[in-house]
DNA sequence: TAAGATTGAATGCTCAATCTTT
DNA sequence: AAAGATTGAGCATTCAATCTTA
């Protein structure tokens, strides 16, 4: 179980790490850096609550409070969705794209210092692998509990 | 960066299983069991406040709170640290680990079936080698930033 | 009635300030 | 003054309940 306790703990101090760094930065948390990444990431730079949410780890009401937040800062902007009209759309805005574009230098060399450099080619492999699987199992099986 | 997704992702989604399945069994939450799980581990059962911290991700004043909590549970019973007259010790009470007992075969069948049972035996290699020296290096520079 | 999203109450977490003992 | 621990304020997260539209 030494895999076990390097993975959980490896997990949560990495996070902290970055949530730290990236408040000092730019003061955003992890969390809400992700939520741009996906958003800037998205045809449109928009994207539906609920497909947020499931992209995230988060629940949906704590998606709703961060894009609240995010939307106060003049980062990202709600409009209704065009094509279903009970649903809502989480925009970037150029605000938002600029400071993505601020952020996203030094939480990449962040990361790459942080997890990177520190694994050899065959452990980043085997990681990106198994790893993956463990997280698709978890994605169906969310998704089963759903029906 | 498909390894650090697979990473942030998978580690994520398996805390929150754990903590939703030891929360449906026993009543604890994944950070609480961890606590018992260290008492446990200790020599005497009993472990300083600090000490505590140290190991866990958790801050201070959010172990506090934990122990308290499960101090009004009777799992944990705190007193004062014979040889260093200002420390606290938590110690473990047969209660609390009583319920470590019939918590802790669940949560490590739940442990191999998610994370364990998905990796190959060189994956497995590779994870705790790798993982474990990020965990290592981010634990120095914990230490370095109180000095 | 069901999908999509939000709100409110309750809990948990973090930071800085405080208290106590050496 | 410094170590060890707790407290309180403020923010974040969750769950269940609600609102709205199809």
């Amino acid at each position: 179980m030494r895999m076990w306790q390097a993975l959980l703990s490896a997990g949560a101090l990495v996070d902290r790490e970055l949530d730290q760094r990236l408040k000092e930065d730019v003061g955003l948390s992890h969390l809400q850096y992700e939520i741009l990444v996906r958003l800037g990431a998205a045809p449109g730079r928009a994207m539906r609550m609920t497909e947020l949410a499931e992209r995230l780890v988060n629940s949906k009401s704590g998606l709703t409070y961060q894009v609240g937040r995010l939307e106060e800062e003049g980062l990202v902007r709600r409009r209704p969705c065009e094509w279903s009209p009970r649903g809502v759309m989480a925009e970037l805005t150029d605000e938002g794209a600029a400071m993505l574009e601020r952020a996203a230098p030094g939480h990449v060399e962040a990361v790459r210092e942080l997890v990177v450099d520190v694994l050899t080619p065959q452990e980043r492999a085997a990681v990106a692998a198994g790893l993956g699987r463990v997280r698709d199992r978890l994605l169906e099986r969310r998704g089963e509990d759903c029906r």
